[in-house]
DNA sequence: CGTGTCATGTATACAGTGTATACATGACGA
DNA sequence: TCGTCATGTATACACTGTATACATGACACG
């Protein structure tokens, strides 16, 4: 067990709370608290709460980004599309909340689209455009542009869990999975050339 | 101008407060001061805030239900699929708030797909679902299952309006909806026969 | 050895929130 | 005239984020 700095701590109780009760959970006298320390001394670290729970989502978020990267593998284009759309899933699934709270939020630093997308400041996307690109040079997928399919992806994809996070589905979580991948199959078929 | 009743005149300046600054705006006690009654004075109409909250996005979003069926009009399938999709987006664009707060909560007498769905319990998704079975009734539509196809249209509008509500976007309201249009032209050609 | 300086913490206070509780007022029917 | 009931007010409480002022201890430098 390596030392940790006090940063460092908070955000793991913040991070511990924000997983298990959501956001509105996450309150400085409770942070506080769980590390030990007051209220206040948080703003020695933090300038103030929304900075705190931006660093949460971010630092969260791009843990994901990684296994993303990793699931770009596979030879087969269509096959690695829809691996792709696994880990997006796979984070929404395992933190719920952190997942809301990263995509309902505004934040002055999100990437847009298209000119952040378009120059490649997407790590994430970045993934889905080359396997798209991929299968239209093999003439597997349709002309088209690329980017724009890449966004019509992700919007399909974020559309559903956010329904099923606002409490629109009675599936389980395994149903809900074969749902998700049964609806990004129908978009990827309109793709094929 | 006819008279108002209380509840009224605190569901009217709910919505103005909702509509022009989103939910934390509403705060009982701004509500109480636009109606000129005490703040505990509204705990007469509605038992707490989340209760106005959700009776204001109920009523707002129930507005949207009948210029929806009435979108339906067209004979041509894939128009008629197309023109679909306006109501839904412009609602987004007039009223951000209130669609936000509509579909990030979660509410317990949300419809549930599928079996709500599948009952004809939502007006809304019943009009889709029905252009859905006439496209294939001609033969326009690949024979599929009407009703996944339909929470597919509608995650795909979805997914791309909480985007751009969450500030993905540095397209300014056309730009969105043609991009918004588009995107749902290519999961429709994917459906077609 | 002092003795600043600075990072890091605490203590207190304030304005804002939803809402529980107790009381006031006025209309109306018997 | 006298309940009764709907509708309002007044006050208070626990909780929030955070501004402000002060304390403490580590460390560099004369």
């Amino acid at each position: 067990m390596t030392r940790l700095t006090t940063a460092e701590k908070i955000l793991r109780a913040a991070h511990k709370l924000f997983d298990r009760e959501g956001a509105d959970a996450v309150t400085m006298r409770r942070v506080a608290d769980a590390v030990g320390i007051t209220p206040m001394a948080i703003y020695r670290h933090f300038p103030n709460r929304d900075a705190l729970l931006k660093r949460l989502s971010d630092d969260s978020f791009s843990a994901v980004a990684h296994e993303w990267e990793e699931s770009a593998r596979s030879k087969d284009v269509l096959k690695r599309l829809m691996a792709l759309a696994d880990p997006y899933l796979d984070y929404a699934l395992r933190h719920p909340h952190l997942f809301d709270h990263a995509f309902s939020v505004r934040r002055d630093d999100a990437r847009l689209y298209p000119e952040d997308f378009r120059a490649g400041h997407s790590p994430t996307l970045n993934v889905v455009v080359e396997a798209i690109k991929a299968g239209m040079a093999k003439g597997v997928l349709k002309q088209d542009d690329p980017y724009d399919v890449a966004m019509a992806i992700w919007a399909q994809q974020h559309g559903l869990i956010v329904l099923y996070r606002a409490g629109r589905f009675s599936y389980d979580e395994a149903q809900f999975r074969a749902f998700y991948q049964q609806s990004l199959g129908r978009l990827i078929h309109g793709l094929k050339a």
